[in-house]
RNA sequence: CGCGGGGUGGAGCAGUCUGGAAGCUCGUCGGGCUCAUAACCCGAAGGUCACAGGUUCAAAUCCUGUCCCCGCAA
């Protein structure tokens, strides 16, 4: 098929990819514009940008896709298809409309569940023990469209934000692939979504990662997992930024002391929650490099009874 | 030139301001103690103090330049 791509991060790479293994005429990956980024500030183009380039493909990258010299811009490649994957931008009806076989979109979700921005990390932040993905067929509501296919994922014990979006995303590649496919051949299936199980994420916000110890020890641990690699969950020592990594969830203590270190030792350091010990395993303060909590109590004094903040 | 922290035996750090013998907590290796041990005791190996210049009788430490790592911000 002739298909436009449109995609952004890391996650949408691998779906590129595996539509052009497919043999599909991807005639032009559209993206969201360079940033700075990093220490310096130095311009970073987006993954998309780099797989497509290394592929020969054509790279638009609008502002604001919504705008009439943009659809007017995309109108020309005459797309059979349209592919988005975790593009950043709301599509205006024009381009909805555009291609014979509509605007397909690959939703890191088991839809209606998690419409919205930031679906693989809530799902582990809240524990779930299944994800997946969803491919629908884009209306103009925020992922509201009809769903086509879905596949789903169990969630590991120790699964991060960052390994499930891995594997969302070798998932969700094939997943698309297939899709394509059905609808190609006329056999795809498109089931309208329960409006009433709907529910919607938003963005993750640096914010959400600032521990709160008043909450109960496994909530904190599966949000350490959860902010795994980015942005990470936080909290104060000594009025420095502590970034935890990995952490276990142990019973007991006296709630009363949230927040304080209860144990302290050459290998261990543990945190009073409000129900139940955090004990800290990889953790990584201002300035220097994530570590072993073993590592990190090697160099760094520490009393028990220390106050951890927000 | 966005702001800031840092690069010291295998690991994590101190020492740098106020130049003058390479240190701490571990790990490793050998030995000892012990029913035994990740515990304890004794001993040993292992470092161009990121790199390159400069100042000095003398530089991890002061000056200049470069590379690399990291936190914030975006």
């Amino acid at each position: 098929m002739r298909v436009i791509f449109m995609g952004t991060p890391d996650f949408a790479v691998g779906t590129l990819e595996e539509i052009i293994k497919a043999g599909h005429d991807v005639v032009l990956a559209v993206t969201q514009p360079d940033k700075p980024k990093g220490r310096g500030k130095a311009m970073q183009a987006p993954p998309v940008k780099e797989c497509a380039l290394s592929h020969g493909i054509e790279v638009y990258q609008p502002n604001r896709v919504r705008k009439t010299e943009c659809i007017e811009y995309l109108a020309k490649y005459q797309p059979e298809i349209i592919i988005v994957a975790a593009f950043g931008q709301i599509l205006p009806k024009e381009i909805l409309d555009m291609p014979k076989y509509g605007c397909v979109n690959v939703h890191a979700s088991l839809l209606p569940k998690y419409r919205g921005a930031a679906p693989i990390q809530w799902s582990v932040i809240n524990g779930d023990t299944v994800s997946g993905v969803t491919t629908m067929r884009m209306d103009v509501g925020l992922d509201t469209g009809d769903m086509i296919e879905k596949a789903e994922v169990v969630l590991a014990e120790d699964e991060t934000g960052g390994s499930l979006f891995d594997r969302l995303a070798e998932v969700g590649a094939k997943l698309c692939v297939h899709t394509m496919k059905c609808i190609e051949e006329g056999t795809a299936v498109y089931t309208p979504q329960k409006e009433d199980e709907a529910t919607h994420v938003g963005m993750i916000s640096k914010q959400l990662g600032n521990i709160n110890w008043e909450e109960s020890a496994a909530v904190i641990e599966r949000l350490v997992r959860g902010l795994n690699p980015w942005p990470s969950a936080y909290t104060k020592l000594n009025g420095k930024t502590l970034k935890i990594w990995k952490a276990a969830v142990e019973e007991g203590g006296n709630a009363q002391l949230a927040g304080t270190v209860c144990t302290v030792n050459k290998k261990e350091l543990k945190i009073q929650t409000g129900d139940g010990i955090l004990s800290l395993q990889e953790v990584q303060l201002e300035g220097k490099k994530r570590m072993d909590v073993e590592a990190f109590l090697r160099g760094y004094e520490i009393e028990e009874g220390t106050k951890l903040s927000m």
